[in-house]
DNA sequence: AATGAATGAGTCTTCATTCAT
DNA sequence: CATGAATGAAGACTCATTCAT
């Protein structure tokens, strides 16, 4: 019978585990999409809540607050899109390919979230001079690993004689490149979207690969 | 009697025009260094106010609210850069040292008004896609104009047989160019600004120039 | 078999009523600590069940809420020490030792329970002018059963002619006393405890006698 | 014009200084009704705001939130009551007349601001043993002050040998004394109120001198 | 026209109570 | 009947805006 209490208690626990991180979930959702629409200081924590379909102070059982919300938010995404590029940075050995590798995932996920993407930029990325950023400092670390990691790419390629000899830098580069990346994404947004936003983002890798001017 | 009432009239009223652009210009600036440290949502408009060494009340003599004094910032110096890089253009006649003048201009600009530069991109380019874009809607037509310029340099460069046959529209090299400036200039901002920003920003030109990969 | 079951029925009561009885022991404990700790109003449902073992909800089935629990307590302790005073004003027959019996009893109980005789206070004697008293009108009820029967002993004392021929009546006495115990507790509590409470209010007794006994 | 201008700004700040004290006050006035009868968590600020005439927001020019509203008037009340206690003393010359005096003096006020001396009770000196104390350290400073004023003048009667050789020091017959106090301000409240306070606690000194003055 | 305190609508947050499991 | 998470009413607090001086 104890065996038994125990086993359910157990199972019980794995319940509510499970509810736990649903909920989670689900807030978190509906935090994004209210997030993406109103930005920070223009979302009410119970406009998140009837987005999530739950009460006002439910919030407050999975998170301490607004700020924590929207940082939380953010910091997950973030690993999320990190783990990612990681993964295809392992996957790929070519240095050149492992880069393309990058931008067109890269390309995709911002085509799939641009709303995110571009509140995650408001929350941090371009306010880090603010003396207090709202997403936390981890967000502005994501950012840099981001970064990071196209400037690792870039110096494995450097290290196999596959870059031109200039006098970029592998950090020059990552910098580009993502800025490259940014700059055609804000394009992108900006028109009928009529074409891909993958297609766009196969003119970053020509130019990076051709130099454009005669 | 008249002629001279006028007179007075136009001359008060000129010493009023005058004063008040003063304070215009002073809660604008004050404006500026607040909005660029706390973002918009943080800044209030006592502190603003204080900052601006005006009473709270004042500032609602010269903008109708906190929405239109960040509004009218943003469109101010917008209009202001706008011009600048207009007259460069003008000044310019070969299409690729335009690009480059262009290009240096914004650089000098970047590394001066950071600040003001990232709140721009927060208040509008970045979260247009949000219902309620605090900056109006003029804040995305300058960012649109100022891409447009260099779209219309790279339009000219092209037509001057100035640029690789690329499957690049001008449009798209514009959006590149922009993008790896703003790129640098985060990189920029992160770095220890040891090294001059104008330095890097030559790197963008030589890799549109060369292009990086072997 | 009706028989039996009635006595099946009736035992299965008896449990119930000893579990319930444990049960409302346990949390009325515990909520004791909390409310002695944090006061009324600082005190959380959750966190005297925390203390007490119990989930909140479980709470809710022994009292009816917050304000039930509270009064359930002071009542509770409340009759608990009025049983015990009474006990020994039955027991002695001399009416100045029984004064001094009681008194001694008063200095003990106050010594070990200072923390609740502060929320007993609190909760009812201090704000019997509020509007609503948290402890409900027995409490107050019973301090005056507390006060009266020091006024019942100091009575029968000057019946027997044991009292100085003063100008105080026996109600009089009766607050004095209490005052003063009061009065040396809260000094106790202050002071560093190294001098036991008991021997200072030997100092009220004495003062009693010399001014007021024949 | 620089004079006049100066003097002014100087007659401008006269006024303000004196609007502040005047809302100071007005706002202390009405909270003091409203705790006294409600007890410090049944009171809501916007109470408060509505007895004092002001609106909400305006109670936060001047106190910064709700419990530092309430220490303020704990602790504004506490010292004047200390600041008449202190003249009467250093008025009287004679040692039990002084002690007299402070006793009339003490039983007129209670008799006057019962509510106020009830909710200071409940605040700090009733609970002084509660991890977090709303009144704040200096009610219970006050209190001891209050109590150590007595003290002293316990004391400077014994060096004038005008107390009787009983084993209690001067501390501990302030204690008695103003518990003493206490409870005959107690035993009032609950009566009728027909007969005053003051001729009650003139037992209070009869009980002293019997007991305890040569 | 400058001032800066008053205003009160708008939010975040807490926590007693309920209820599905 | 125990559980503990969901609920939402209640209330403290902020700050853009107004207005009397």
């Amino acid at each position: 019978m104890a065996a038994r209490q125990k086993a359910k208690k157990t199972a019980r626990e794995a319940v509510r585990e499970q509810s736990r991180a649903a909920y989670q979930e689900i807030i978190l959702e509906a935090a994004e999409r209210i997030f993406v629409r109103r930005g920070f200081s223009g979302t009410r924590m119970s406009d998140v809540a009837r987005e999530a379909g739950v009460a006002t102070g439910t919030m407050y059982n999975y998170f301490e607050g607004k700020d924590e919300l929207f940082r939380s938010l953010m910091q997950l995404r973030g690993e999320q899109f990190l783990d990612q590029i990681a993964h295809i940075y392992r996957r790929e050995n070519d240095p050149i390919e492992r880069i393309e590798a990058l931008v067109r995932f890269v390309v995709e996920y911002l085509e799939e979230r641009v709303g995110t993407c571009a509140i995650f930029f408001e929350a941090g990325v371009m306010s880090e001079m603010s003396i207090d950023c709202i997403g936390g400092d981890r967000i502005i670390e994501q950012y840099t690993e981001y970064v990071d990691l196209f400037e690792r790419a870039f110096r494995s390629a450097a290290r196999a004689k596959r870059l031109k000899p200039t006098g970029c830098k592998p950090g020059d580069l990552a910098a580009i490149l993502t800025g490259m990346l940014n700059g055609l994404a804000r394009a992108w947004i900006a028109s009928d979207r009529s074409t891909s936003f993958a297609a766009k983002a196969d003119l970053a890798i020509q130019v990076l690969r051709e130099g454009v001017v005669l």
